[in-house]
RNA sequence: GAUUCCGUAGCUCAGCUGGUAGAGCAAUACACUUUUAAUGUAUGGGUCCUGGGUUCGAAUCCCAGCGGGAUCACCA
């Protein structure tokens, strides 16, 4: 296949220059026979954060030495050049010079291979020693070079000063979400974030492990969708030809644990939610949720106070976070203070007598619209939201919720019309949520069906009767404390980050619109002969939709027209043919 | 969902009241043996998001659509 040739099929996808010469390399290294994909593994002994870390007290460690990683910069310099290579630790500079690596006659490796054929973002493996330059930086000098993969689509290049400017950033939101790798590749940054994610997984689950209690996993698709308020995501199973959700929460499962006699179990797991999006929402987001027997809502403060210590500790070596430009104390214990005496706290108004009429008139005079649907529970909820919500800076426990916002916590030992649930607020947003687990079976029939009443006044989220879920309780479920983490939230939190896209590898966006580019066989089954194709490509017409479009008379005189100026080697159609092509 | 801003080369961005599409980096070619985001010289590279409209003429003005950001509302 001659170049020209390969020019014009890669064309024909609309690679840009760069991406064609990037291809031209790669069939240039398999002439050489240079497999620019090789098969068998590259021994490396050492990272780049090792050699920055021990090679100035280990020197003679680093005589001997191989790394792989992906080319990030070059500097050419005639028959020697310095690069860097980026391997999963950071970044490492290297040194290279033709007659080290070349030291026979053939010196194509150095000319050829790594000065024309390999560029940036291609994949390396070398083999050398490490060296200081006389400018202090300590680099590798390498004597052998090997390709390990050949990238034919150019990275951006981000470079960075010393003070850690960014000159050329690849910082388009878009761009960076739809290709994580690029931006994962380009900035490091990023890639801690992700590293503290999972750092605050795993010392949650090393907390819970050590205190004995199980991991388990409960199942994603559902028959009934309960444990939440929210709207599932519905999908359908073929055997059983039956409809299934996937969950919005599991909550009732892990419940159904507890009654069947383990002591502790907690889950790590994607939940569902058919939900708007936006920059604290994903449809599919991780939640953790533990259930511990023979505890309340009170012990779970000091829990969840132990915890985030621990995990705060462990990722920032200290529980003070700086959150904005806040500072955030993670060190227990945390002011607690009930729903209600927050709001008469940051409003003056007592709320803990009204009934549902009452707390209109509140909403109406703080300037809070409300509708029919909405009931005590609700109301309050969204005053406390208005009003109180924003002031919770520093880590508080909120208590005592309304019980008809709350049908699955067991009522208040002794404030009437109350539950025993707290959610922690942190920086004016929620973190967890915990109850005293309702596990009176009778109780928990009652309040399911009040939420069937709020549902038929309209309330979408209300929540639907699970009845195998109240055959568990009525066989006797001990009491029990259950807490929620939202992990992509407090992820955040700790990250210092303020949208949920930036703590997801891969958050959801809408599909990229794919157009069809029509090859040379889809433009000749419609009888276009092959060597007007260039004409059409040069028209701007790439795909058969495009093409469908034409005017018949316009199509004809612009094909003849750029026939001439491509000065293409067949003749033109005629105005018969052209129409053709268009039924 | 509402409001608002944005979409130009592989990347980051200019492009004024409409008049032949620009820069830096990246790429290509040549030179150069210890360089520090950044060597020099030269060269190539564009569906100005898409589709309509106004106009002799649209990247620019108008309308619609697509995609994204920000702010607000609801939920985790």
């Amino acid at each position: 296949m001659n170049q020209l040739h390969i020019s014009n099929l890669y064309k024909m996808q609309l690679l840009s220059e760069q991406e064609i010469e990037r291809r031209k390399d790669r069939e240039e290294l398999m002439k050489l026979g240079i497999n620019p994909y090789p098969a068998e593994s590259f021994q490396i002994n050492v990272t780049a954060a090792d050699i920055h870390k021990n090679y100035e007290n280990n020197k003679t460690d680093y005589k001997d030495i191989t790394i792989a990683g992906r080319l990030m910069s070059r500097r050419i310099m005639g028959s020697a050049s310095f690069a860097e290579i980026q391997d999963a630790t950071g970044r490492l500079q290297i040194y290279v010079r033709r007659d080290d690596i070349c030291p026979e006659e053939d010196k194509t490796l150095y000319n050829t291979v790594f000065k024309k054929l390999l560029g940036i973002g291609d994949f390396i493996g070398v083999k050398g020693y490490i060296f200081t330059t006389q400018t202090g930086e300590i680099s590798f000098h390498v004597t052998d070079l090997k390709v390990l993969s050949k990238a034919v689509k150019p990275l951006p290049v981000v470079k960075r000063d010393e003070e850690g400017n960014v000159y050329d950033g690849f910082t388009d939101p878009e761009m960076r979400y739809r290709q994580r790798y690029v931006d994962l590749t380009v900035n490091p940054e990023v890639k801690e974030v992700f590293v503290t994610r999972t750092k605050i997984i795993s010392n949650m689950r090393r907390f819970f492990d050590d205190n004995g209690w199980l991991e388990v996993e409960t199942p994603i698709l559902q028959a009934v969708h309960g444990g939440a308020a929210a709207r599932p995501f519905n999908t359908h199973h073929n055997t059983l030809d039956m409809p299934l959700y996937l969950r919005i929460a599991n909550e009732l499962y892990l419940k159904r644990l507890i009654v069947g006699g383990f002591d502790g179990v907690y889950e790590f797991g994607k939940m569902f939610r058919n939900e708007g999006m936006d920059r604290t929402h994903n449809p599919e987001f991780t939640s953790m949720e533990i259930y511990v027997a023979y505890k309340d809502y009170i012990w779970m403060m000091e829990m969840v106070e132990q915890l985030l210590e621990k995990i705060t500790q462990s990722i920032h070596g200290t529980t003070v976070v700086t959150v904005g430009d806040k500072q955030i104390d993670f060190a227990g214990p945390y002011r607690r203070i009930s729903m209600y005496d927050s709001i008469l706290e940051y409003t003056g108004i007592n709320v803990s007598e009204m009934d549902e009429n009452g707390l209109r008139e509140v909403c109406k005079n703080l300037g809070i619209e409300t509708d029919a649907s909405m009931g005590k529970g609700k109301l309050i909820d969204e005053i406390f939201g208005v009003k109180v919500e924003d002031n919770l800076i520093q880590p508080t426990y909120i208590t005592d919720y309304p019980i008809e916002m709350t049908p699955l916590a067991k009522k208040h030992r002794s404030k009437e019309g109350l539950v025993e649930r707290f959610e922690l607020f942190v920086n004016g947003k929620e973190i967890a949520n915990a109850y005293s687990e309702l596990n009176d079976p009778i109780d928990q029939r009652e309040r399911f069906e009040e939420q069937l009443k709020l549902a038929a006044r309209g309330d979408d989220e209300a929540m639907a009767m699970d009845e195998d879920f109240l055959r568990a309780l009525e066989y006797g479920m001990p009491p029990t404390s259950g807490l929620g983490i939202g992990i992509d939230r407090l992820t955040m939190m700790l990250t210092n980050k303020t949208t949920i896209q930036e703590v997801l590898f891969f958050p959801q966006m809408r599909p990229e619109k794919k157009v069809k580019i029509a090859t040379d066989e889809d433009f000749m089954v419609l009888g276009i002969p092959q060597g007007l194709i260039p004409a059409l490509r040069d028209l701007n017409i790439h795909t058969l939709e495009q093409l469908k479009e034409q005017d018949a008379n316009k199509l004809f005189n612009d094909v003849c027209g750029r026939r001439k100026k491509l000065k293409l080697d067949v003749s033109n159609p005629t105005k018969e043919e052209v129409e053709s092509w268009l039924e």
